[in-house]
DNA sequence: CGGGGGCTTGAGGCCACTCAACGATAGTGG
DNA sequence: CCACTATCGTTGAGTGGCCTCAAGCCCCCG
């Protein structure tokens, strides 16, 4: 289920060490473990003690809460170079689950807390990632408080357009209930947003993958973003 | 949502300094100023240049966003103790406003900046209050995604009570406008969800006064608040 | 080929929104 | 002191957008 990677690939994504302003050589303690994790696990579960921080080498996972019912809101989804599972306090705010098959970089946190200590540089990119957090977490907000169900669809597209589109088409890694529960809404809601944009040539699908989308008018969709 | 809730109204507050764990003897450099706003009046507006920083020394602030057609997200509201208007960009990212009359400590972000820089101790601070103010949101975010109305005011009430209850009467300093904003609600249905608690022998109003809430059962109210 | 997961689409229902009326309170000026 | 106005809050009636429930299609994979 779990296994380990030591093979380290023609690895085009910044590494961790280079995220916090580190060179691996000035903290020789500090490994970067690399481990995979298959489609639908979970790598942390909310109120688990927060021992590692992550980073997505391939793959995508989502970040949740659950209701004691059962309703789930997706607080982010993490797609690759994206680190994730840094928390303050000594516990996960999030379960954080793989969407697909995922292989992930991982390093202590009490290296990088000690890191943060002696190096001012460390500290600081260790802030801009928390703001960086706290500022998504803000427009989602407005996003889900005051935003129509196609208004959350459009943004929701512009945003995994410019987070992980090759060349013109995109590959969303997660299903509709996913983007629903991102977006705070049904699955059939957010199948009726996309059908709506498809019929009106804003968008279209790649063959019969309903998950390659293809932005045809970006201009019209943007007009339906609103902003603040 | 910042931990510095004043439960003894004797006590002076805690400043500034003392929240980002400095002496004001080891920071000469750094002046504490003081400012009032009137009630209604913006304090900074959204995409401003994030000049200062904050703490609400008597009063209450909003912090919100807006959409071009003039929906209103609030993402906070800061009471007294709060520390607001934290930045890790240039600019603000929200409009803030008092709600009543309001009395601020204010401080120069460029010499908070630097303090962190040569101390560690206010580095982390800086870095546990944004922790902090993440974390609300992403609660936030769990209850505007998935938690239907009577659920939103239930756990507003509960947010207040914590945060502003002297003795056992909370006297709020928002309209229910500024609650269906922070809540995602309209006016009407923060309205109708009191009158329900009220009924339910819930809460109670203090007089004549709609602000000045009184929780009779808390055993209730907590019941009806979901938590992940 | 059968089964299951993912997606779409339709029909109907419900919760929150919209629109409106009304009461209470506070402030203003005569 | 009494209008007069503005603001705030409650409540009712009706609407509508999103949810619920259900059927059916497509594709993948055994």
């Amino acid at each position: 289920m779990l296994s380990y990677v030591n093979t380290d690939p023609a690895a085009p994504l910044p590494n961790m060490f280079g995220a916090f302003g580190m060179t691996s050589a000035s903290n020789p303690m500090m490994t970067l473990n690399e481990f995979s994790y298959k489609k639908g696990t979970e790598i942390y579960g909310e109120k688990e003690p927060a021992a590692y921080i992550y980073q997505v080498k391939t793959g995508a996972v989502r970040s949740y809460k659950l209701l004691t019912d059962g309703r789930r809101q997706i607080g982010a989804f993490h797609l690759a170079g994206d680190i994730f599972g840094l928390e303050n306090g000594s516990e996960h705010r999030f379960t954080a689950e793989a969407i697909v098959d995922t292989a992930v970089r991982l390093v202590k946190r009490s290296s990088l807390e000690l890191a943060a200590q002696s190096d001012a540089m460390v500290a600081r990119n260790l802030l801009s990632m928390t703001t960086n957090n706290l500022q998504h977490a803000e427009d989602h907000m407005l996003l889900l408080g005051r935003k129509t169900s196609l208004e959350r669809v459009v943004a929701f597209l512009l945003e995994m357009d410019k987070r992980l589109t090759a060349a013109s088409v995109m590959t969303l890694p997660m299903c509709r209930r996913d983007i629903a529960d991102y977006l705070g809404l049904t699955l059939e809601t957010v199948s009726r947003a996309l059908s709506r944009l498809h019929q009106l040539g804003i968008l279209g699908f790649l063959g019969n993958n309903q998950r390659q989308i293809v932005i045809l008018d970006r201009l019209q969709l943007a007009s339906l973003d609103l902003r603040d």
